[in-house]
DNA sequence: TAAATTTGTTAGATTAATCTAACTTTTTAA
DNA sequence: TTAAAAAGTTAGATTAATCTAACAAATTTA
């Protein structure tokens, strides 16, 4: 009944709510990599499905219908992206393109298998939580690594940037999820960090990479 | 570049294109279950991209690229099909449909990952030869129950009719490729048969259900 | 073989998703 | 506080995929 354009908004809606600005067409046009006017005509219609609220020149809000909906297409990426790495033996810098095609197949019985392979898991290969089938985030706290102070040791428990580029330039350092970061020198004209990785490969981290990788 | 749309235009080719009868506009828009003037504008958008031979009027041919490209098709499908039951645990009756969603990702990576954990198969779970990556097909020899003699022995080795209800029957029999039939009685005025299942379950085939399943 | 039936095509409309160009409202800044 | 800039909307066009109505060709039947 949606078609995998309205689930595609519905996602970057989810996503822009995530920050304190406001949505508005702009942003969305941005996220989506498309014109405004097309945005203006897609929110008219979301918003007669109900899935968001819109008043001409006012910001956007998702009802609770459409922050559901949104929820539920994450878990299927998500527990998508899981799957293709645990069960097929995937890279995580491989595994988003696919989930992107994947979360809009319309099948409960599959997800919930996946699922069920999977042990009901709480967190994609990226660190992500993923809701539960009542579209109920997990609780998880993190920060990104760009706030850290240094001399002190932190564990990688995600990253914010799913581009292939970027995790296979993670895999050059031997870094994955739960891997340790000791933050060794803070570098204040280019918040840049010198950080020794696993306790063995040194290097140094730009504040664009540090702003992208979560840790507690 | 192909769209979801112009691939299922060319599955239904191919399995038109396996009888004897030509291929008409006709026979297209009934598989479909579209209009005849939908088929003929279709039909001249794939003419033009090479995938058929097209001439007003004329019975309708799939060119070698056509052919090529719908074989490409039918293996992601059947893949599918066979991953879902071998790894994931569903039954043959409920993964058809969720395989003619899955046909249509594009991720060479996805499907030649499926066709290793699956061991290269040559056959999906109803028995339909799987092509391999250039497209082409394992040679197999299989005819209809309906053509068999009374007193005889044999192998099922393949479903023609993928519908769950169907499937879900000869689950109530325990019925699996593979399981033996010996057919006991032929009744020529129906032309019915009793058979003997597995050698344990005793029942009556009507000619249509004869027509459906395929042995050796 | 001529009429009736079936099959196929053309023309024109509709819907979803997109665009550009032009106009309007809101926000920012002089 | 008004002018300029930015953001947003409207109008109208385009493309893919579908439809119905009307017409044309091919096939079947009387
Ligand atoms: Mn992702
Ligand atoms: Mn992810
Ligand atoms: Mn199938
Ligand atoms: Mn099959």
């Amino acid at each position: 009944m949606m078609t995998l354009t309205e689930e595609n908004y519905l996602k970057a809606l989810h996503r822009l709510s995530q920050t304190e600005e406001a949505i508005t067409v702009k942003r969305i046009a941005l996220q989506l990599g498309i014109k405004m006017p097309t945005v203006t005509s897609m929110v008219k219609n979301l918003a007669g499905k109900k899935f968001i609220r819109y008043e001409k020149y006012k910001a956007i809000q998702l009802t609770e219908k459409g922050r559901r909906q949104a929820l539920l297409i994450l878990r299927k990426h998500r527990l998508t992206e899981l799957f293709l790495k645990d069960v097929m033996g995937l890279g995580w810098e491989e595994v988003h393109d696919i989930a992107e095609q994947i979360e809009h197949i319309q099948s409960d019985r599959f997800f919930n298998r996946i699922d069920e392979m999977l042990g009901h898991p709480k967190f994609d290969p990226h660190g992500e939580p993923i809701p539960d089938a009542d579209g109920k985030l997990p609780f998880f706290k993190a920060f990104p690594l760009s706030g850290c102070e240094a001399g002190k040791k932190y564990k990688l428990t995600g990253v914010l940037d799913h581009d292939a580029s970027f995790l296979t330039y993670l895999n050059t350092l031997g870094l994955t999820l739960g891997s340790t970061i000791e933050v060794m020198t803070l570098h204040g004209f280019d918040r840049s960090m010198e950080v020794l990785l696993n306790g063995k490969v040194r290097t140094v981290f730009s504040f664009t990479i540090c702003q992208h990788l979560l840790v507690i």
